[in-house]
DNA sequence: GACAGGTACCTTGCATTGCTATATACTATA
DNA sequence: TATAGTATATAGCAATGCAAGGTACCTGTC
C-alpha cells in the first residue's frame, strides 16, 4: 500500500471485522487455527498472520462463543479445531445484522450525489 | 444493544469506518462539525457524539486531507466548515477501493454454505 | 436578571484491539 | 545438521472510539 496513512487506516478498519470473519468462517463447520489463517488470507485486504488471530480465538473461547477439540495430525503438531456454540451462533446472527446496517449506511454516504 | 460483548465489538467495528464516513459525507460539498454529527447519527448503528468526531476532523486536517473555513452563524457560535482537498479526494478514492474489497470478502464468508 | 436548553467547538484519559516479534515444537527433506 | 512448512501461543507497542468534562453563543421563559 502506498501511503503510511492508508496502512494505518486499514489496520483500524480490520478491528472488529476479523472477529466477524472468523466466526463466519467456522459457522456450520469445524476449522483449526492455521486453517482459518489460510482462509482469511484469501480475502482481498486481509493480510493476516498467526499473531493476529490466535488472541482473537482465545477471546472467543473465553467468552463461550466457540468450543475446541484437539486432534493429532500426521503433518505436524496437534491441531485445535474450533466450532460455534449455540451462544456463538446467536451472537453471530446479531453481529451480521449490525454489519448489514452499518454497511448499508456507509455505502449510502459513498453513493450520495451533491449539487 | 443486548450483550456487553456486542457493544464492545460494535465500537471496534466503527474504528476506521468513521473516517471513511466523514470523508464521504463531505465529498463534493462543505459541512461543519455539528452537521456531520447529525448526518452520521442518521446512519443505523452509528451512535455518534461530538467527542468522537472532533478528534477525527483535527487529524484529517493535520494530515492535509481536509481544509476549513470559519463562518459566523445567527443560531450560535461560529461554524467551522470542512471540505476535501485534492489530496483528500485522492486518499478517499483509495479508501473506498479498499472498503469494497474487504466488504466483498467479508460478505462472501457470510454467504458461504457448508455441507 | 437568572436559568434552562439547543447549538457549536474542543481536550483528557481509558479501554480495546491488530500486529510485529519472538518462542516452542513436530514432521519432512536436503 | 539444517532448512522449511505446519501449528500453537504470548508480550508489548501503536492507534483509535468514546465518555466525561469544559468553554461559549443565542433564544426563550420564569
Amino acid at each position: 500500500m502506498d501511503h503510511p496513512f492508508l496502512d494505518n487506516w486499514a489496520t483500524q478498519l480490520r478491528k472488529g471485522m476479523l472477529e466477524l470473519c472468523i466466526l463466519n468462517a467456522i459457522r456450520g463447520t469445524s476449522l483449526y487455527g492455521y486453517d482459518i489463517v489460510r482462509k482469511l488470507r484469501n480475502i482481498e485486504g486481509l493480510v493476516i498472520s498467526e499473531g493476529t488471530i490466535y488472541p482473537i480465538l482465545s477471546r472467543l473461547k473465553r467468552e463461550g462463543f466457540v468450543q475446541t477439540t484437539i486432534k493429532e495430525s500426521t503433518e505436524g503438531p496437534p491441531r485445535k479445531y474450533y466450532e460455534l456454540t449455540a451462544k456463538g451462533e446467536q451472537i453471530l446472527s446479531q453481529m451480521n445484522g449490525y454489519w448489514q446496517d452499518i454497511k448499508a449506511g456507509t455505502d449510502a454516504l459513498g453513493r450520495e450525489e451533491k449539487s
